[in-house]
RNA sequence: GGCCCCUUAGCUCAAUUGGCAGAGCAAUUGACUCUUAAUCAAUAGGUUGAUGGUUCGAUUCCAUCAGGGGUCACCA
């Protein structure tokens, strides 16, 4: 508000009377306030005060607790909170003019000594103030915190100020893509950056951003996936690459989607869906041991088991059973037609055979799958990067793994032969006719890549936003995204 | 994009079928040298998201718009 500017314009004038360096630029910390608790809060008051431990460190001020001749306040470091305590007889005559300026908001430094309270609360005996920056609006009410999600996420720094468990969730969140990324570093894997300005969309089934580029005057696209690149390396000869960076797809928001996420999606050759699926298993054990000591997760009003092994259900099986229509029935398009006109009459029908056993699976399955579950052996109609099963010549060798109703992962035995590529691009194409404006388009120089030879190989991609809301029980995406998307204001 | 809900002081929230717009925190002034949601006294702070309409009178009822939340769709 205007007039608690100028209030605190007012003070930091008078600082400058004081002699005192409104925005000084440095300032020596000898601990953060996690080192000292971890350090002292054991000692007893007189232990304390026989060492008399001179320490000097630096935080915002989050309250004021003002007695005239002395004050508490609580600083924040950005992680832990910690007292100080000013008094007139302790500080120089300046100092304590200058205790006198401060608001809540403001950042500070302070030397001086470890004491107890009489409360037993570890606090700092201040001998010397340092000003270090100004706030100029005030806070967010302490108590309560900051409620309004909007204001939240627009001003996510004020977020973090005033609501410690949004700390949290961003740390553990850090601390999960380091988990990954040390997973794959130990198994020999390399990271790697593919473009994320493609000439032609292409990985996956998804509307792109577009953009264009002036010096070559073309229009390129925001990445929807990185695989067709990574598969370009595999043919390369590198035999295990990871990428982890984000992907753009131009569609709605929801608790479970932004508009940009970040997957990690991995490579390796000879090893095929099989491989994956128990990697996965793997890799998921490997977090649950660091970040989820318990092993299960409290998901709403339902925990879940997050350790492996985990259910593996094939695609058009698990959709026969919640439907009702045989396997064979779902393979006819008439029948499968038929069904979705007579149950779900509401449904607009959609395009093509693949997008309509799609709608099966989303109105009775997805939303059940709340126990890790592998839904596997997907139709070849809806996978068109993926090798055809050993089994059914219907069916790829590709898997999806859900959890909490969430789709986490996908993956699948890469095709490598670049003639049957050809004719799925094709078929694609076809369906981009038909209305599946979301159908991949052909990319020739990946064809020619793959016709320089690929080795048999597995693929994955793992949505790391979805992962992190499973591992801190955020019920939607953008809590664990910082700066979610929202539609700007003004 | 469809449907439902929300928007009141910097923050968290009240306001009686439609009858003077309030509290706590934050702020200002003063008192106070172990407080911790400090306390005590006083003060200030509002175009009730915006624009129209109904009415003697609208925070309240209606319409449109904006932003947000939820849900469905799109989408992993």
């Amino acid at each position: 508000m205007e007039e608690q500017f100028g209030v605190r314009l007012e003070k930091l004038k008078k600082l400058s009377e004081l002699g005192i360096s409104a925005y000084p630029y440095r300032f020596d910390s000898t601990m953060r306030f996690a080192e000292i608790i971890a350090k002292f809060k054991d000692h007893s008051a007189d232990e304390l005060k026989q060492a008399n431990e001179e320490i000097s460190c630096a935080g915002r001020i989050l309250a004021i607790r003002s007695m005239g001749k002395s004050a508490f306040m609580h600083l924040f470091d950005g992680e832990d909170k910690l007292q100080i305590y000013i008094r007139k007889e302790m500080v120089s005559e300046k100092d304590f003019a200058l205790n006198h300026l401060l608001d809540i908001g403001d950042i500070i430094g302070v030397k001086g000594t470890v004491f107890k309270t009489h409360t037993q609360e570890l606090s700092i005996l201040v001998g010397e103030l340092t000003f270090l920056s100004k706030s100029f609006h005030p806070l967010p009410e302490k108590w309560h915190g900051l409620q309004d999600k909007e204001l939240r996420f627009r001003q996510r720094y004020l977020d973090l100020i005033v609501n410690p468990e949004t700390k949290q969730i961003f740390r553990k969140r850090s601390q999960l893509i380091q988990r990954v990324r040390a997973f794959f570093h130990d198994r020999g894997y390399i990271e790697v950056e593919t473009p994320m300005m493609h000439p032609i969309p292409g990985g996956a089934a998804a509307r792109p951003f577009v953009t264009h580029h002036n010096a070559l005057n073309i229009d390129l696209f925001l990445r929807v996936a990185p695989e067709l690149y990574l598969k370009r390396l595999l043919v390369g000869g590198m035999e295990k690459v990871f990428e982890i960076n984000r992907n753009f797809r131009n569609e709605g928001i929801s608790l479970m989607h932004n508009p940009e996420f970040t997957m990690i999606e991995f490579y390796e050759l000879y090893r095929d869906f099989n491989d994956y699926m128990n990697l996965t298993e793997e890799l998921l054990l490997s977090l649950n041991r660091e970040l989820l000591p318990a092993g299960v997760i409290q998901w709403q009003d339902k925990k879940i088991d997050m350790a492996p092994p985990f259910k593996r259900v094939k695609f058009m099986e698990v959709i026969a059973e919640k439907s009702g229509l045989s396997p064979e029935r779902l393979w006819d398009e008439g029948q499968v037609k038929g069904h979705i006109q007579k149950h779900f009459p509401e449904e607009p029908l959609p395009p093509t055979f693949g997008k309509m056993l799609e709608l099966l699976f989303d109105l009775y399955v997805e939303k059940n799958l709340i126990e890790p579950t592998f839904v596997t052996y997907y139709p070849k109609v809806i996978s068109p990067l993926s090798k055809a099963s050993r089994l059914d010549e219907r069916e790829t060798e590709r898997f999806e793994l859900y959890i909490a109703g969430m789709e986490i992962a996908n993956g699948f035995s890469e095709l490598n032969d670049p003639l049957e590529q050809r004719k799925r691009f094709e078929e694609q194409l076809r369906n981009r006719e038909r209305g599946d404006d979301e159908a991949q388009l052909i990319d020739n120089h990946f064809l020619q890549a793959l016709e320089y030879g690929m080795a048999p190989a597995a693929g994955e991609g793992i949505g790391i936003d979805r992962l992190v809301m499973l591992y801190t029980g955020a019920a939607s995406i953008k809590e664990v995204i910082l700066f979610p998307l929202l539609r700007p204001k003004e």
